[in-house]
DNA sequence: GTTCTAGAAC
DNA sequence: GTTCTAGAAC
């Protein structure tokens, strides 16, 4: 057999390091969403506009996600022709939200919600995010995973309805948004500094019933 | 994004 | 000695 002849030498690479890095790997973590878009087992909702799931790995009792069914890079790439898109996401997600948390048979804490962006997001496909704020989870482990969160890394959907509005895009500062994933450790409730993910974690359940 | 784990921090 | 974080993943 000629290929049983070739020298390691000669051996080629993996096709997928002939692409413009990982990233464009089919198969790469990245690209999650976009299997989990045509995942019935794990969505909650669609229509024409747009998905909702729950996240894999929530980082708060209730955390979902909404995505659009055409796809949209990041919150950087929206234009003012996305507006209804968003309208409608934030609306669904509202809707969403509301009965989870009533089939989750909940008490005040799953009524408080927020709903936004991560303004540099790791995974391919726009993703809205829908978190209740108790932040009582197993799947939040990290300080990046907190203040993702809980600082300006995390852009509320009205405000990105307000500046696709105002200026037809949202102006994101790279270096300050990846600057905001190392500060303190901050309560969001009580703005009490915290140490270590284990200490802030046990004092987030003095502020849940 | 997560997993794993070396070694920093305590 | 144990807890905890932070960087590599071929």
């Amino acid at each position: 057999m000629a290929s049983a002849s070739y020298s390691t030498d000669f051996k080629r690479k993996n096709p997928s390091d002939y692409t413009n890095g990982n990233q464009n790997k089919k198969n790469h973590w990245s690209t999650v969403l976009s299997t989990a878009l045509e995942d019935e087992s794990v969505r909650v909702y669609k229509d024409d506009l747009c998905t909702v799931i729950i996240d894999k790995f929530p980082k708060a009792r209730i955390h979902l996600l909404v995505m659009p069914n055409q796809y949209i890079a990041d919150v950087k790439s929206l234009n003012n022709t996305d507006l209804p898109l968003i309208k409608h996401m934030l609306k669904i997600a509202k809707e969403v939200a509301e009965k989870t948390a009533a089939k989750a048979n909940a008490r005040g804490i799953f009524n408080e919600f927020r709903y936004g962006f991560h303004t540099i997001p790791t995974l391919a496909l726009l993703h809205m995010h829908v978190i209740s704020q108790d932040f009582i989870s197993n799947s939040l482990k990290t300080k990046k995973h907190w203040n993702s969160f809980t600082t300006n890394y995390f852009i509320d959907a009205s405000e990105v309805i307000d500046e696709l509005q105002a200026n037809g895009s949202v102006r994101i500062d790279t270096t300050r948004m990846k600057k905001l994933l190392d500060e303190d450790l901050k309560c969001h409730r009580c703005s009490n500094n915290f140490a270590t993910m284990p200490k802030l974690k046990q004092h987030l359940l003095t502020h849940t019933s």
